[in-house]
DNA sequence: TATAAATGACACTTATAGTCCGTTGACTTA
DNA sequence: TAAGTCAACGGACTATAAGTGTCATTTATA
């Protein structure tokens, strides 16, 4: 599985844990809402910043976000 | 300071564990030898892909990469 | 069972990520 | 004196991410 589809799947994942609308998590993270769309279905190779703005979004550390199953797969 | 900042000092600091020339970095990345010079120096705004290349090159897991005192400043 | 809310798919422009070739200066070893 | 390695930088170029619009589709709920 591509980087791209693991980190989509994170935020994904984490966004659902919150319960809060892909539009919701994108107005907080100052992205456009279709942006979100295809990051999660890992559509984009997004850029160290802007997955900074979700991961900040997401209210969650780096290290934590990247500690996942998914990431060792 | 900047995620790019962040980033390009953990970089740094691990390849100079690893003790290779950021050339022989980026040819086992199969990355630009010049991108990794600007990447150390947090002047390039990495995506994802190329970020694990480094990593993986680095031959760290994405979560220790992160799990550095750099990333909660 | 219709309506709205949420998500998905994708094309398109523009901004910039990333490459390639070369140079320079610091440091090292012969 | 070279001659080599390495990091940093510049300019010109190509590839692709960022950002947005639009319509289609799915999912919740009245």
């Amino acid at each position: 599985m591509s980087i791209k589809v693991k980190v989509g799947q994170r935020i994904k994942e984490l966004r659902n844990e919150i319960g809060i609308s892909q539009e919701a998590l994108a107005n907080k993270a100052e992205i456009d809402r279709t942006y979100v769309t295809d990051v999660e279905n890992g559509r984009r190779n997004i850029s160290i910043e802007n997955l900074e703005k979700l991961v900040n979004a997401l209210e969650i550390p780096f290290k934590d976000f990247f500690n996942s199953p998914n990431f060792n797969k």
